[in-house]
DNA sequence: CGGATTTTTCTAACACTGTTCAAATACCAC
DNA sequence: GTGGTATTTGAACAGTGTTAGAAAAATCCG
């Protein structure tokens, strides 16, 4: 099957495996001691290294954090893009998108922690460089592209699409915020339809505008004219 | 004017003017270094003492980043308070209350960061305790309440008012997250009107939904009957 | 004013953090 | 087995929030 890998191929494989016991032995960490409790001290302890030797594999703890969070974001546009995928129309692909948004993360609470951090200036040393902190945002952007394909798909301009999915994600983000902090309760076995109620007000509204043709009015304030 | 702190209220007045002196530096600082950048160190240097004087005032860090939020939200309680009162008639209210909000973080930007700190579980050391951590929620809320009070008297009912009113704050709330973080721009000079079209849009949805008598069915999502 | 007390501040340290670097180990080709 | 490279370690550094106890400053009382 592969053909280059043989010679020098052993060797990186074997290092791609240990930044991988490592990243789980991080997540596994990050989940039980929460993101600024999570030592790196402990981390190494979990994946059975000293911390030093850490800094072979990743070039800091943001590194880390980072690489794991990337991870999050391409399960999150993975469960969205096969959502869009096995559902048909244009409505109810908006829908289908915008409710595997929130299942992903009704279904992966801690992954929240891990996102939310990203739009806090990142960790301690100075944030993120702003590299990855772009690599981060397409990888978000990303997750979110369906919904500003369905949207344009029911009849709206590319602009007003895109900004669809930004006033989309940014309301879906601050309920998940309340949410996530125990402020508002949408998830849970004791109320199993809160989540999807809400979904389906929400693309109402959005369904309303883009039908009225109010969409371009509706949402010009999102755009940036500097 | 006051009677009883002739007796010992000398002494308590010194100590509160030490206090709001090492609150005024700790602001600075905070504005200055970034939260997370904001060393104890640096606060104690900024109002001219030793790291170790500042435990004698208050019980820790996480305690003066909380007076500095406490101080924050009464100061937006009182934006929204004064617009609200300068306004008569509910729907205009409810837009002078959202937009005095709104106006409040865009002329002070870095009370965002204060802000959001919340919504993260606190500092390092595990958190503010549950008490201090109601308290501020009770502040966020009290500088809320004109909202749903505008929402009452367009003819919502109690319960749809104060869904009405965190949904409000959550959609808002995302949209601060992304315009404070750069991925968005909702301010600025260049831009003047933006975040006005985007009140009018809003309060425009809400006042749909109320007027159309759809409230309720549209924001029961929001019940938590657990 | 003087001495005793209390309030306030400082010095020194502790345990912890992320990070670095030279030295030691493990590994793999020859 | 030997040489050379890839990997890991131990020890240390500068920084953090926090604490205990000594020192200083302020206050009170006779």
């Amino acid at each position: 099957m592969t053909a280059e890998p043989r010679k020098r191929g052993r060797a990186q494989a074997v290092r791609d495996l240990k930044r991988s016991l490592i990243l789980e032995a991080a997540r596994t960490i990050f989940e039980t001691e929460g993101l600024d409790g999570a030592s790196l001290r402990a981390i190494a302890a979990e994946a059975g290294y000293t911390p030093a030797a850490l800094y072979f594999h990743f070039e800091s703890k943001e590194a880390i954090y980072a690489e794991v969070l990337q991870a999050s974001l391409n399960n999150l546009r993975e469960a969205v893009a096969t959502a869009v995928a096995n559902t048909n129309g244009p409505a109810p692909r908006l829908r289908a998108a915008a409710m595997a948004f929130f299942k992903y993360y009704a279904d992966n609470p801690r992954d929240l922690d891990l996102g939310f951090y990203l739009f806090r200036g990142g960790m301690k040393p100075k944030g993120l460089g702003r590299e990855r902190d772009e690599q981060l945002n397409a990888g978000l952007a990303a997750a979110l592209l369906p919904i500003a394909e369905a949207a344009r798909a029911m009849g709206a301009s590319q602009e007003e699409a895109d900004l669809m999915m930004v006033d989309t994600f940014a309301h879906a983000a601050g309920m998940l915020l309340l949410a996530h902090t125990g402020r508002i309760r949408m998830f849970g076995t004791s109320a199993p339809g809160l989540m999807e109620r809400y979904i389906d007000e929400r693309i109402g509204q959005l369904e309303r505008l883009v039908g009225a043709q109010a969409a371009a009015p509706a949402l010009s304030f999102l755009k940036s004219n500097d």
